[in-house]
RNA sequence: AACGUUGGACGAACGGUCGCGGACAACCCAAGGUUGUCUGAGGAAAGUCCGGACUCCAUAGGAUGCAACGACGGGUAACACCCGCCGGUCGUAAGACUAGGGAAAGCGCAACAGAAAGUAAACCGCCUUUUUCGAAGGGUAAGGGUGAAACGGCGAGGUAAGAGCUCACCGCGUUUCAGGUAACUGAAACGGCAUGGCAAGCCCCGUUGGGAGCAAGGAUAAAUAGCGUCGCGUUCUCGUGAACGGAGGGUGAUCCGUCCUUAAGACGCAGGUAAUCCGCUAGAGCGAUUAGGCGACUAAUCGUCGAGAUAAAUGACCGUUGCUCUUCGAUUGAAGAGUACAGAAUCCGGCUUAUAGUCCAACGUUCAUU
RNA sequence: GCUAGCGUAGCUCAAUCGGCAGAGCAGUUGAUUUGUAAUCAACAGGUUAGGAGUUCGAUUCUCCUCGCUAGCU
């Protein structure tokens, strides 16, 4: 009966999706990343009240229209379901690998929770070793000076 | 019954739980969110190979060029599509394929072989004359050999040997007659071989084509940083303005022509924003009946509304049942595996390509039975 | 959405107007050397991306697929 419950909670809408070409950007340059023969995950921390969103690369080598679009689904569907155990305050993107045949479900979720947990240890561990960059992170989400932001930091070592 | 040929239809079904896009309604109500109801991929949505609708540029007119098409008749908004029919090739047949105008407008090509690859010529031959017996001259294109292709085929007459030289049949061409809307077919007469092939080689003839594409185009909002180049004369008029000329630009191949601008302007470079709404789905729509037509299709009447996203919705899990294959059993059955190709993005009509399987109709050949 | 180009040996590229598919590097074998490299000689290696058509004959001409690349909006 509390599998039950936590379906009902369990949705998945459009505020929960990356969109922006912009917070694809920022999270590409924060570098946590986590890979697998199937998947590959990258990651960046947000706000600390905010919920987890997730955004989907496929490119066109992973293959024709309607494997990418199985892909899509398959993983924003296992994305909805583990919900509850992926940790909140995170941007996800997660990536296909080329020539990966679509895995069923139960397989996708395991390699989706395993992946999730190692990128978000690496952030945690790149949080923690400098907390300039998160605040200047914060100033990007503002201001939307990514590139000029970016220049400043290789100048500065 | 077996083997085929052609055309068409479908392309898993039902139920449960959760989730996503859209529309409508209610509630909290600032944004937005929650709940309920309805609804939500295809025969190819694909490739983008053709043809249109629609929108803007803006006048699209002429000549040349370029591109596409090419028997004939029809269908259509249009077509490189479809239907009918003719010719050709293949198949025992049902049927299949067919870019199928022009080679007496001109240019060009045909490797190797062969004597010769095209206004003819003559290697071996055959016949004949001369002869120094080596050969030379003449006639001929029946035969040999080469080639993908050799200047009609085959038989008879004829001849020194031969030859459409003559004749019959066939092929070819011209004319006439008959049938057909026509392509064409059939018959007769005449000609007496002239006019070989390739035009998906150049080309000629005929027909068609203004350009760009929903990121078209329109509205609102936000944001930024400007710079450079070009640039009006005359006449008339009190003046507004008009005419002519010049300059710049468009007409996306060129020229003529034409159109626009000419001082709150045009062009170029650089930079910024890429957010919302409209376009956006009722249309050459779909289904049925009747009528016309061999058919493609058309007309009338009745019924009906079936996606509209934008980092881009159609999914996940479970159960039952179909269908196919394998194994066991072999009457029912049991277990396992599989259930294709593939995803709308402005919308239609085609073509092409990819497709597990299932069903229906018509027809052909062979065999068996009556 | 629109448009252009390319595909030939393991690699990089040729092949005029349609007429025997070639070169360099790489590979194999032999020679040379005490041995290796270099050099010399010989050899092998091709569905000309795939299919169909035109033609006597197609890498070449035409059409359709497949793959790759580039450009414009």
């Amino acid at each position: 009966m509390t599998d039950e419950t936590k379906r009902v909670r369990a949705r998945f809408s459009r505020a929960r999706r990356i969109k922006l070409q912009r917070d694809f950007q920022r999270v590409y340059r924060f570098r946590a990343r986590a890979f697998n023969r199937r998947l590959a995950i990258c990651c960046a921390p947000t706000a600390p009240g905010a919920r987890a969103r997730l955004g989907l690369s496929v490119s066109k080598r992973v293959g024709k229209a309607h494997v990418r679009n199985r892909w899509k689904r398959l993983v924003r569907e296992a994305f909805r379901a583990q919900y509850a155990a992926i940790p909140q305050g995170y941007d996800f993107i997660v990536i296909p690998q080329k020539q990966a045949a679509p895995p069923s479900f139960n397989e996708l979720c395991d390699d989706l929770l395993e992946l999730v947990a190692r990128a978000v240890k690496k952030a945690n561990r790149a949080k923690t070793s400098s907390e300039l960059k998160q605040t200047s992170a914060k100033d990007d989400d503002r201001e939307a000076n990514d590139a000029l932001s970016s220049k400043t930091e290789g100048a500065n070592p």
